[in-house]
DNA sequence: TAGATTGTTAATCGATTAACAATC
DNA sequence: TAGATTGTTAATCGATTAACAATC
């Protein structure tokens, strides 16, 4: 299907595209244009089009694209057409947050643990799941498949804690911990950086006239 | 100062740059090569230089960057030279993860109040912060400056807090929400796409093998 | 001074947009 | 069939990299 490599500017266009099928298809709409999509989304129809085309193609010449079938591709090229198990190793405010946000769920990733060292907070709930030992990281996943591991403890040891999950063979992990993790080539790291986003705020509200796409 | 306008490309960078330059500064190092900090962030020196001088020559021939210069230019840059006040409207976890995050108090980025609509949370306190009732948003912003709404409601009600955010003049919003927010030009608005971020993740799981830049 | 490294211009590369023939 | 709109090639634009003269 997709060749060799998929520029990532294209891939991080994929989400936004699918959410507003998602959207239309919600509302409805069975057919729409590259041109039509393309005011909705305030991008041009060409890129939509070159987007799409890097996977195959997926419309019809005089009709435009069906929402529903452009919708189901486009979760394929995603990997969302499988589920996923996730733990979640840091059991604070932001471990929590992600533990309860079902919508996740909903579109396939599992929380199927949660990890603290805290004594405090082992054995305790969130939802219906019992807080689990940092220690018995390593039993666990010898008994289960963990797909993801969303590592939400503070910066100073997430290093650590990404070494131990990336021992324990896990392959991807969703990183919440400012820092810049160094990991095997064959571990997929995907960083959420709260930090960087405020910063470019910040520029953005000492910018604000002279702004550029 | 810098010129009409500085593209999105180079400014993602700007924060990157920063924190990488707050280790160096911590490790006590004083000077230091485009080369040399090429290397540790693995881009090219190029591009560095030619990042830096989108907003002015900071280096010396022969010499290099004095880290702590470089440093504090950059946090100007990025407005960070100034204190920021910020209300938080969601008093979940998400909205409490933020709140108690302290990293953002060092840097400048005051949390100033916490809203929530919940009755059974209004009141209740975050660390030393009370709870505010969403109602008493419009009388408290006319009475106190607030430059950033962090937005951490659910996506349903998102649109609607964030025009009351702007109805009360606040320029700035830190959105959390998983929509698309249609706001006036004259409001800056920055988004945390986890859900998006979960799918490259996802992506990146499927297509390990032929990965790119 | 000689060596190092910047600031900056020129060359290359990649991504976006435009155009249009193919085709439903 | 005529009209619409794709898939795809070509043109443009912008961003990255390379090169080097300026200069500390």
């Amino acid at each position: 299907m997709q060749k060799g490599g998929i520029s990532s500017a294209v891939i991080k266009r994929l989400p936004r595209y699918y959410r507003y099928l998602g959207e239309l298809l919600k509302m409805g709409i069975v057919r729409i244009s590259s041109k039509e999509l393309s005011e909705r989304m305030n991008v041009t129809a060409s890129q939509i089009r070159q987007d799409l085309n890097n996977f195959g193609g997926f419309g019809q010449q005089g009709y435009g694209y069906n929402v529903e079938f452009l919708y189901n591709e486009i979760a394929k090229i995603l990997g969302l057409d499988r589920t996923y198990n996730i733990i979640i190793i840091g059991a604070g405010n932001l471990g929590t947050a992600i533990t309860n946000y079902t919508n996740f769920n909903k579109r396939g990733f599992l929380i199927t643990k949660v990890f603290d060292s805290d004594k405090n907070l082992i054995g305790k709930k969130i939802g219906d799941m019992v807080i689990e030992d940092i220690a018995h990281l390593e039993d666990y996943t010898k008994e289960n498949k963990v797909d993801i591991a969303a590592i939400t403890v503070p910066k100073e040891v997430a290093m650590d804690v990404a070494n131990r999950v990336v021992d324990c063979g896990i392959k991807a992990i969703w990183n919440f911990a400012s820092v810049e993790l160094r990991l095997p080539k064959s571990v997929v790291v995907e960083t959420i950086h709260l930090s960087d986003s405020l910063m470019r705020l910040s520029y953005s509200i000492k910018n604000k006239s002279d702004r550029k796409a």
